[in-house]
DNA sequence: GCATATTTGTCCGTATGTATA
DNA sequence: CTATACATACGGACAAATATG
């Protein structure tokens, strides 16, 4: 028992309100995989491991589950979302569509340096991560880069959205056997992106990205047919 | 007491689970207008008239609030969201990214017939309301026409986010003054869209999208400039 | 500025219904 | 089919914050 570690978060908990601060812990967890896609989350066992009331922790878990994290099965608990193919093809779509159209709107947008520093921020980031080795943080990177390309938009409602998907996005990684196999050459596409639009030719740098999302979720699909054989069994418990 | 009808939705108060009924009830209501922008949504009041705990009142608070159809203040309570100018004008940023792209992808899209027969009922059924002289239904034919566009992208999560956001656009109409003078001119132009579409010029369609929404923007932000100073007192309460 | 009443935030205990072993 | 475990929903309690006079 007690294989996540949440004890050691009891004591980040007393500030603001706490069912957010329970729901910002437990995206951390997952977000690390010691939550798994797929895994349930008890409402006993977590309450007690953070102190805090079974009707609190509920309404924590309704905040990840509208954020599609977790999802809700009726009168059983709350899982980890296990992202299925269709999940990945609607993600990529939504890619396509806002990031695309994002680096495309680029010249014409406000949004001049202060908006491509964050990507050259991300971009920088992914390559100390994969000069550290830190696999889990490639992930991680990587998302970053893309949240910043959404953020070119400049729409709140879009940013969200992206962050959410993004986030899923992180399940879905959660397929991947090595990591680092599969991130290190996106990382250098990365950093062709940034060029393109660094030079000011938006164009040519959403039509890079078309390319590398379709790549991308090939990719995924592919891994996610191999493997939808196993990896199960331990999850489910 | 009692100004908003309540007790006459406890009979449709059986079947699934209890906190999404409870929502489904308040977003209706809120709606139609029985809970203005601005109103406060009292836990008491609310609990005693539908006959469910206030727990369970909390949860439909939450996914309510996860909407964006309501603000929570701590230790304040819940509100109907007043949508601020930013709001606004965020609100149609997404809608031309979102439903000015879906239309340009028409022809290459798969979405043929299917897709259509939706945005022409929405048509249609704006003008019979328009015919009924129901001024409240107004808004909501033309909210469905949106949605079918938006439905147009495929995207499961992007016809989320549009069905989100153009419930939170009912809340902007409710600083118009007169809706059939402000919708009636858009009944027109969307039957315009519609034919652009059938006809397969999407691209067309797209650019009579984007003037169209330019100029719903600027009108709805010119009359949230005139009501900035009246319209409050009697929300507050 | 102060005291009071109201309302929310949080937690607990429990009864009922549902799914799984 | 029974038993166990768990989620749902209720009602009550008290502290804390807010609104009211």
């Amino acid at each position: 028992m007690e294989a996540h570690g949440l004890m050691a978060d009891r004591a980040l908990l007393g500030r603001t309100s706490t069912a957010e601060r329970v729901a910002e812990i437990l995206r951390g967890r997952i977000a690390q995989g010691c939550f798994p896609p797929g895994a349930r989350l008890a409402e006993e066992e977590i309450t007690e491991a953070l102190g805090v009331s079974r009707n609190t922790l509920r309404e924590a878990f309704r905040l990840l589950t509208q954020e599609r994290l977790l999802v809700h099965e009726l009168n059983r608990g709350v899982f980890v979302r296990v992202p299925d193919v269709a999940d990945v093809k609607d993600l990529f779509r939504v890619r396509r569509y806002v990031e695309c159209s994002a680096l495309r709107a680029v010249p014409q947008g406000s949004e001049g340096p202060a908006g491509l520093a964050a990507i050259a921020a991300a971009v920088r980031q992914g390559q100390l991560v994969l000069a550290a080795q830190d696999l889990q943080a490639l992930g991680t990177a990587d998302i970053e880069f893309h949240e910043a390309i959404s953020d070119l938009t400049g729409s709140a409602r879009i940013a969200e959205l992206m962050r959410g998907a993004l986030a899923e996005l992180r399940l879905v990684f959660y397929v991947m056997d090595n990591p680092r196999w599969f991130h290190e050459p996106y990382l250098v596409r990365n950093e062709e992106i940034l060029d393109a639009l660094a030079s000011g030719h938006g164009e040519y740098a959403a039509e890079l990205l078309c390319k590398y999302l379709e790549d991308a979720e090939q990719q995924l699909l592919a891994a996610y047919g191999s493997a939808h054989t196993g990896k199960r069994a331990e999850h489910l418990k």
